[in-house]
DNA sequence: AACAGCACCAACCGCCCCGGA
DNA sequence: CTCCGGGGCGGTTGGTGCTGT
């Protein structure tokens, strides 16, 4: 195992490659593409195993290739995404183009999870660490865990996943428990569920808007986007609201007051100012809440049929154009009644097929 | 200047899944 | 059904350069 039966057969180079093996793969590849891996090492005439051609096609030679630091968004995108697909790599570089699995595996190792246990968050639950570390050690995973074949394309939030999974390392069962996002999509009265320019908060299953199975992503207009952003290093940060809450709510704020807040219980907190009054709302993820079943969700074909059954019982009823329009014409916050105005209208129609759009990149699969 | 420790990252390793024979 | 090879993934390693003493 590991070293392919092709790696045996002859003495093959191993290590660094030089600039002219690049270039004899680089050359390979533009002219006859890749075919058999397994075939290209002799074709291009090189010393190598094919898996190693391979690695070194993805992982450095491709066209595509984003090259340079990763920008502050792209890092936040990658906490956003582990939060969810954990140490899936593959699945993460799959919504960063131009970046690699290893590209992000090595940022998230040497950097991310530096920054973020300097700020007091556990990188493997995200959760604040004093929380993490009331459970023994012996509790929790060790690094060497392998992939079993029951795991290998399993959601970090699997229908297995019980609240000690969780402490054990694996992702809460809830998904909006984690991001908090679950109490705004809760209180209808703010009309408020929030989506990200990143696909993520979309991704929130809409069986899971509690109080309400209509769909929230389909309620909500895509473009009320806070940014996540890394916790914040010092005591009081404002998280972006993002254009359009600041366009359409400029009295809605979105603050963590200290650090350990950012992540209180597993998500983010937002303090939401009262507008009557000078006390604020301080909005919390909610623990209690029924567990999500995360990998049937991302199994769910959601554009597939009208109704499918989700694992909660609750059909997820994929709403037509008429009817998310009917929806954000109902929504009480200021975005959707400045959008009620333009009903019908090829803006809202972008906003139904981009959302369309995002549950679509979301989970893999198109429409 | 020399050394140690650290950080980064390319590449390897070990394992798994899948499809074809 | 079993076996085998290819492809893919995540974890780990080792080389290199940087920084601090």
């Amino acid at each position: 195992m590991g070293r392919h039966s092709c790696c045996y057969k002859q003495k093959l180079r191993k290590g660094l490659w030089s600039p002219e093996e690049d270039e004899k793969l680089l050359n390979h590849i533009t002219n006859h593409g890749h075919g058999c891996w397994s075939s290209v090492p002799k074709l291009a005439g090189l010393q190598r195993c094919g898996k190693s051609c391979r690695l070194r096609w993805i992982n450095y030679l491709r066209p595509d290739l984003k090259r340079g630091a990763f920008s502050p968004e792209e890092e936040n995108l990658i906490v956003e995404l582990h939060a969810v697909l954990g140490n899936r790599w593959s699945q993460i570089a799959a919504r960063l183009p131009g970046r690699t699995d290893n590209e992000i595996k090595n940022l998230w190792n040497s950097s991310i999870k530096k920054k973020l246990k300097q700020r007091g968050i556990d990188p493997n639950t995200h959760k604040p660490i004093s929380e993490v570390e009331s459970f023994s050690d012996k509790d929790k995973p060790t690094s060497n865990n392998k992939r079993s074949s029951s795991d290998h394309h399993k959601s970090p939030t699997s229908s297995s996943a019980t609240n000690q999974d969780f402490f054990l390392g694996e992702r809460p069962s809830d998904f909006s428990d984690y991001f908090g996002f679950q109490k705004l999509n809760f209180n209808s009265n703010l009309g408020l569920s929030v989506t990200t320019d990143s696909s993520l908060c979309s991704m929130i299953p809409p069986q899971f808007s509690p109080g309400n199975m209509v769909g929230s992503v389909f309620q909500t207009p895509a473009s009320v986007k806070p940014s996540i952003s890394l916790p914040p290093e010092n005591s009081s940060s404002t998280v972006s609201g993002g254009d359009h809450v600041k366009q359409a709510a400029p009295n809605w704020e979105f603050q963590t007051n200290n650090t350990s807040n950012f992540f209180e219980n597993g998500g983010f907190s937002w303090t939401i100012p009262n507008s009557s009054s000078s006390s604020s709302t301080l909005v919390k993820p909610n623990h209690n809440f029924e567990e999500i079943k995360w990998s049937e969700y991302l199994n769910t074909p959601f554009f597939n049929g009208s109704t499918v059954q989700s694992q909660s019982s609750q059909p997820i009823y994929i709403k037509s154009e008429t009817e998310y329009l009917a929806n954000v014409s109902n929504m009480s916050d200021p975005w959707s009644q400045s959008q009620n105005e333009n009903l019908g209208t090829a803006e809202t129609s972008d906003v139904f097929s981009k959302d369309l759009q995002r549950m679509a990149v979301s989970f893999g699969q198109s429409l």
